[in-house]
DNA sequence: CACCTCGTACGATAGGCATCGTAGTACGGG
DNA sequence: CCCGTACTACGATGCCTATCGTACGAGGTG
């Protein structure tokens, strides 16, 4: 039976509710670079990504984990695509939660990527 | 010689500069349940608290250890005044590097406290 | 169907960390 | 000077987690 479902994958992931995110379960998942950066990714395009569009200096393995905890803390949203899992920020649930959080902690990320020495695009 | 000290206690703790405080490790302390609940009180007297007002429910060593967490990162300047140690929030930094990171924050710790069953003081 | 790509599951490992208890240091008061 | 209070330092412990490698499942493509 894998056409039990016309709306979508027959694998859907488990995600929190919107009452069910923490504050501190998003504040950890956001406390990893390399999340930090996805989030970052996510946001910049805002628009849903696969994890294989993601280039991270770590593993496979490795890169499923991140994006899990992502999912688990309510950070972002999975779905199946055909082989692909995209990924997409829960911007509305965030903020209806925490208002202004994640578009201050968004701004926090490229101020301080612009503090630091970070590879940047204008007038190389 | 404990003379020679005229501006204040001859002990004085490690803190980052404004500029070194990283997100990331901004994020990490304020991850803890012990940790937003000692900034949650800073920023509601909006003033110095000594380490021994409050009153969190593990022993002190863990106590200190979290204090330095959160100094380490940034999050509170920590200051001694004679055998006590005076903790405030570092507002200002924060919100220079961050601009309305840490009033997100406080706003997200008090919204979800409402929402989750805390003991309220608003007609028992 | 054979095959390739995308992503998962599982086990291992190493390091981090929240917690405790005990022993010790700094400061102020009698 | 002795003592009490405030906080620290250090070692132990158990859990969590970031990482890897390998083996596997699910879905398109030829």
């Amino acid at each position: 039976m894998t056409t039990a479902d016309p709306a979508g994958s027959s694998r859907d992931l488990p995600h929190p509710v919107r009452e069910e995110i923490r504050l501190e379960s998003v504040l950890h998942a956001l406390s990893d670079p390399m999340r930090l950066r996805i989030v970052r990714e996510l946001a910049a395009v805002g628009d849903e990504l696969s994890c294989s569009h993601f280039d991270l200096p770590v593993t496979k393995s490795t890169t499923t984990h991140h994006f899990r905890v992502l999912r688990e803390s309510g950070v972002i949203r999975q779905v199946y695509r055909g082989t692909a899992k995209m990924n997409a920020l829960r911007g509305a649930d965030l903020d209806a939660l925490f208002p202004g959080f994640l578009d201050s902690v968004l701004a926090a990320i490229e101020g301080q990527g612009e503090r630091l020495g970070e590879p940047r695009r204008t007038a190389g």
